[in-house]
RNA sequence: GGUCGGUUAACCGAGUGGCUAGGUAGCGGUCUGCAAAACCGUUUACGGCGGUUCGAAUCCGCCACCGACCUCCA
């Protein structure tokens, strides 16, 4: 099996070819969300770039195996002080239920939004607490290796030791000495011989709702730990992509590296790949700044901050418009850009299906797909895919207009491109589609339209304007053809 | 303060040495009874100052501004 896919690694810092290590396998390991409130705008940013790779890869003919975890423990509030509370726990002190109905409740949220988004489902989506075996056994023999150790119940990763035969912070560009001269001193530290050494495992406080029995206290392991656990358990101990935000570059993706190296003695993963931010007015959105807007207030449009609603497809076309290494600037102007062009390409692809075919061709459908496969294989660079893709539009619509042509092969050709690309590899879908009574509605708008249209051959223009106007208020929008057969269009709900 | 990245036209956003990305908005036109759609044409660009080069948005230096990470974050 052969590609010709760049993808960048945030390890080199470079493009390099993508060279699967079991082809015609692929196995790529995903950060998923900690599922302790609602989905929102940025999380979408991850789950549908890594959808784009899965699709891609599953495209070129890999059998992919996608992975993608739910943290569901072990993520505190604060790290550095040891003694911040598990986000889980909080809410579920706040909203006085289970931890786990809590993971229950948001896993459902998370899964549903991630459906309108029409991503695909990873191939497992492995949850935290539901590997605490796994995650005991890799204390274990980080413990035997030497590079973990224990402090009054708790264990922690020796960096200084891992520092020796290994560098830790070549993801990051971090230099130890910097690190260690720039960390805050902060109470609470006591049982660590380093500031910057993180927990493997954590001793649960009294109050500590959730814990499990260790070798060491009964308590819960270290946030970081999952990852490393359960990417060895369901991809090996090496495997291909490993993604994420590029926020959990440092320090949950360098203490990984730390972690996993450690225990296996080599490189875990060959390609690292990082999505870049959704910012709001130039700044990052997140849960911790509280400048978020959730996937469901975006698909409902409540929210002091937008104009209207937006539609999963808007969404997804809006973030695909971006490379994923950029930011990407969120704003009202911007999604409805995103909202008119994402219905341009549907409309376009609707008209498509309608074209009749001429002897001659005015098109090359097979340098336009190349074109896209190419965009497709510099690090999939989806905006510059796009813009291959509305070349293909404005064909289209000439051909519509009669100002160019294409023959009976090339028309089967610019279909399969289209499908492959628009549905297939970049995962948008026609949300038009699927509206209750349309058969109904189609029947009595034909009435509608013919009633008008005998009104316009009487020139009686003030009844036709008039329904005209009447449908319009209804959000129905005529539009009266060249060829006298007009055609009507409703807009989304 | 340290490390890293960014600054492209009204907005979003590609592009890395010579060849107008694209979408949205604006303007003019074609079509149309009007309108919408579509098509054609088109305006406002590469943060500032130097340097390298025949040629720089693209490479180098300095400056300004913005941001990310250094706590948790997708």
């Amino acid at each position: 099996m052969q590609n010709n896919l760049f993808i960048y690694n945030s390890l080199s810092k470079k493009k390099e070819a993508f060279k699967p290590i079991h082809p015609p396998f692929v196995g790529i390991y995903v950060c998923g969300p900690t599922v302790y409130s609602d989905t929102h705008l940025g999380h979408s940013r991850p789950a549908i770039t890594f959808d784009l790779l899965f699709r891609y890869l599953t495209h070129l003919g890999y059998k992919v195996r996608y992975v993608r975890n739910i943290t569901d423990v072990g993520h505190l509030e604060n790290e550095t002080l040891g003694e911040g509370e598990d986000r889980i726990e909080k809410k579920a002190r706040q909203e006085q239920i289970e931890p786990m109905e809590v993971v229950q409740k948001y896993v459902n949220a998370y899964h549903k939004n991630m459906e309108q988004l029409n991503t695909l489902s990873p191939s497992i989506e492995p949850r935290a607490a539901g590997h605490i075996i796994e995650q005991i056994e890799l204390i274990k023999t980080l413990i035997k290796s030497g590079y973990g150790y224990e402090s009054n119940g708790s264990v922690y990763f020796d960096i200084l030791k891992y520092n020796e035969k290994y560098r830790y912070g070549k993801l990051s560009g971090r230099v130890l000495d910097e690190l260690m001269s720039n960390t805050r001193n902060i109470e609470g530290q006591e049982e660590k011989r380093n500031s910057f050494d993180f927990a493997l495992w954590k001793k649960a406080s009294p109050e500590h709702l959730m814990r499990w029995p260790s070798p060491w206290s009964v308590g819960f392991p270290g946030w970081h730990l999952e990852c490393s656990a359960m990417s060895i358990k369901y991809l090996g101990e090496e495997f291909d992509i490993h993604g994420g935000g590029i926020d959990l570059q440092f320090p949950h993706h360098e203490c990984e590296i730390a972690q996993s190296t450690a225990a296996l003695g080599k490189e875990s993963v060959h390609y690292w790949m990082h999505n870049n931010m959704i910012t709001i007015n130039g700044q990052k959105m997140a849960r911790s700044i509280g400048n978020f807007i959730t996937l469901d207030q975006l698909f409902s449009g409540d929210h002091p901050a937008l104009q209207q609603a937006y539609s999963p497809m808007t969404i997804r076309f809006f973030i695909l418009q971006a490379h994923y290494r950029s930011t990407i600037d969120f704003s009202n102007e911007a999604l409805q850009a995103a909202e008119k062009g994402f219905q341009k390409l549907m409309k376009a692809i609707e008209s498509l299906k309608k074209l009749k075919p001429s002897d001659s061709s005015t098109i090359d459908v097979i340098k336009l797909k190349e074109k896209c496969y190419e965009a497709l294989d510099d690090d999939l660079n989806s905006p510059i895919v796009l813009s291959h893709l509305f070349e293909g539009v404005r064909f289209i619509n000439s051909v519509l207009d009669g100002s160019e042509k294409i023959d009976a092969s090339g028309l089967e050709s610019l279909k399969t491109l289209f499908n492959t690309f628009v549905f297939e590899i970049l995962g948008l879908k026609d949300e038009s589609a699927g509206i209750g009574d349309e058969k109904l509605t189609g029947e009595l708008m034909k009435i509608i339209i013919d009633l008008r249209q005998t009104a316009k051959n009487r020139k009686e223009f003030e009844v036709s304007d008039k329904i005209r106007k009447e449908l319009n208020n209804l959000g129905i929008t005529i539009k009266d053809r060249k060829d006298g057969t007009p055609e009507w269009e409703k807009a989304p709900l």
